[in-house]
DNA sequence: AGGGGAGCCTATCGGTGATAGATTTGTCAA
DNA sequence: TTGACAAATCTATCACCGATAGGCTCCCCT
């Protein structure tokens, strides 16, 4: 067979998952994939635990390899597009928020500091920017953990009784916009306090 | 022994939660807690989802049982304690997060529909309205199941190599208030365009 | 030539959720 | 009092899971 390495591992697990979901993930069922017997998966990987930290890391490769803001883009533009692509990566892999959620990811510290001192650049406090893109990255965790776990149980049905259905794209956009327009808000605040003409800020 | 029933499965089953985490709830450890035999379980649930998810709408007791806002209530305070009350009752069991995330939960719809009338009632659109209080559960969920997460994994050591520790209820806070100002925005838009007087409105 | 490690194997362990089917227990009617 | 019936619990067993112990093979480097 066409030689067995860690990186193969990984990849053809996030297959199986895809495949099969996360509750369906077995080492047994990975290693077949790989025409492997179960015990060999632990030559690549101490616990599964670490597999499935490999996975999660691996499956957020597209948001990783997104470029970095470039130092004439707008800062909101940025924001909304950053926690965007972080969404799209989420839901790209069946279980995607929850792989994601299980696995306490070793942070890009580099790429996280490169984010923020564009934000800092761009005028935004220190202090707000770090608060923003926390809670940014933390509602789009719980709106794809929700939007997946619609798509996984069931869902073939009728349940919304008198209960109104709502779009996912929809509410993440609006939770989104209300993220950034609370940010906006202080970011003007400190920067130009009193608006000496008569109409409220509209932030473009 | 005194009797077991439904209910009595579901409190015991929770506070072997709070012993041992949820990846270490088994059926057998549960029925050994309750002097039974494993299958006798089987008597009270159909499966253990269908005990989970028991167990999750039952550790959301104390956030249901809080009183619904008054008329007179001002919306904003409502708006942040309500919130605040969802995480204080997600923080109270051990991976309270998970637990809540992993079952798709019956939603007490004349609750939320009450919570509903009151912020429209209170001048807030109903659309927008309906996402802040999307967006602000979802950023909930989030938040609390990073900061379980935190508390689980080992947790004795120094990680923070570089990396500021932010503190969970400072993060939470700053982001409720993000929601909160982009929403008192929108509103404030909607029901008085432009302000008369030359400041911008600081809503409180 | 052969030492040694990388890579994979077999065998097995203890634990898990779940099912089948027998057995006890409690209650109410004949 | 007895008998039926259902609620509640039991024993036995399944298939599967993650993980460990220890052995075999092959290939590279000296």
């Amino acid at each position: 067979m066409t030689k067995v390495n860690r990186e193969l591992v990984v990849s053809e697990a996030l297959d199986l998952l895809d495949e099969v979901g996360l509750d369906t993930v077995s080492t047994r069922r990975l290693a077949k994939r790989l025409g492997v017997e179960q015990p060999s998966l632990y030559w690549y990987f101490r616990t599964k635990k670490d597999l499935l930290a490999a996975m999660a890391e691996a499956a957020m490769a597209p948001h990783a390899a997104a470029p970095l803001p470039a130092p004439g883009d707008d800062w909101r533009d940025w924001f909304l597009d950053n926690t965007r692509s972080f969404r799209r990566t989420l839901l790209m892999r069946r279980d995607g928020a929850r792989l994601h959620a299980g696995s306490t990811p070793a942070n890009d510290l580099d790429r996280i500091r490169r984010k923020m001192d564009f934000l800092v650049t761009s005028g935004v406090p220190e202090q707000d920017a770090q608060m923003a893109m926390l809670a940014a990255g933390r509602f789009t965790v719980g709106s794809v953990l929700e939007e997946q776990a619609d798509a996984d149980s069931g869902d073939g049905s009728d349940p919304p009784a008198g209960m109104p259905v709502i779009d996912h794209e929809s509410a993440f956009e609006a939770g989104l916009t209300l993220i950034l327009d609370g940010l906006m808000q202080r970011t003007a605040m400190r920067a130009a306090p009193p608006p000496a003409n008569g109409d409220c800020p509209t932030f473009r």
